[in-house]
DNA sequence: GGGTGATGCTGAG
DNA sequence: TCAGCCTCACCCC
């Protein structure tokens, strides 16, 4: 499930567990073997996560960038640990865990310099702090295509997937089909503002969980049941929780996204508003 | 047991 | 714009 708030736990984890030992590194899937001996025993600093991306910054190794892609895991253990599958990509081992990478788009070692080039592409990160809100309202009025087709464009802003982009919008009663650039300031704000809350909410619950308990009549968001967390993901044709109108879907750039045509009013015409399929 | 979809991205055309 | 790729959970038979 990798959206920004993933990597942010994966990153804190392998910080808390791998971090500060000589980690030992193998590819049981072989397709990393010769990378893996170059970081192999060496003293893993830190890792860093930034959008979808992590950084593994070793002493006297090159940096491993790792990038998960839409099916990859880095699951972690500690105790109890399980042998890894033969389609283990990369195996991280500390005295404290393991960690498995499993399906990743990307697994590669590379400069210091050449991780400068992969974040400066990257759009502010909500959870690297408000600070990013600048250049996030800068790089909405260079945008003239939809909200919800921008909100998934990495160097507009970082760590945003699919199910964000359609939870954000609703919360912040904005139509997707709005152009970027059209989006008035404090709407604009507020979208950062509620990125940044809702990104850090999916890192303290492991999930993303927008729901406000109020709204399907519990106590708090730790409550919820797993097909109660979100307003409008994959939620088509079911009643809006808030208004109680029929969950809408388009199709934005491929990939599909969920609305409620009355909580996100737009001002758009009819006529734009057919599902692009 | 087979088919499919999934919270992502790239590269060919 | 779309096929392809990475892996696996889940659904249906």
């Amino acid at each position: 499930m990798p959206e920004g708030h993933t990597l942010y736990r994966i990153a804190s984890r392998h910080n808390e567990l791998l971090a500060g030992s000589y980690v030992r590194a193998s590819s049981p899937q072989g397709r990393f073997s010769e990378d893996a001996a170059l970081i192999d025993g060496r003293r893993l600093d830190a890792v860093d996560a930034y959008g979808k991306h992590l950084f593994y910054r070793f002493d006297a190794a090159p940096v491993l960038h790792v990038h998960l892609g839409l099916v990859g895991k880095f699951p972690t253990f500690s105790e109890d640990r399980p042998a890894p599958s033969p389609a283990t990509r990369l195996v991280l081992e500390s005295d404290r865990a393991v960690a498995y990478l499993i399906g990743p788009m990307t697994c590669r070692l590379i400069d210091t310099a050449e991780g400068e080039i992969v974040i400066a592409e990257l759009g502010p990160d909500p959870l690297r702090g408000r600070r990013g809100r600048v250049a996030f309202l800068g790089g909405l009025e260079r945008r003239t295509k939809p909200i919800g087709e921008a909100l998934l464009d990495q160097g507009l802003i970082a760590g945003i997937g699919n199910v964000f982009r359609s939870e954000l919008l609703f919360l912040a009663g904005v139509h997707p089909l709005l152009p970027a650039n059209r989006l008035d300031g404090d709407n604009a704000s507020r979208l950062w503002d509620l990125a940044v809350d809702e990104m850090r909410n999916g890192v303290r619950f492991g999930h993303i969980v927008t729901v406000r308990p109020r709204d399907v009549g519990a106590r708090s968001r730790a409550d919820l049941d797993r097909d109660e967390r979100l307003y409008v993901y994959h939620r088509e044709g079911l009643p809006c929780r808030r208004c109680g109108t029929a969950i809408a879907v388009l199709t934005m750039g491929s990939r599909r996204m969920w609305w409620c045509p009355v909580c996100q009013p737009g001002g758009i015409p009819a006529s734009a508003l057919a599902p692009r399929s």
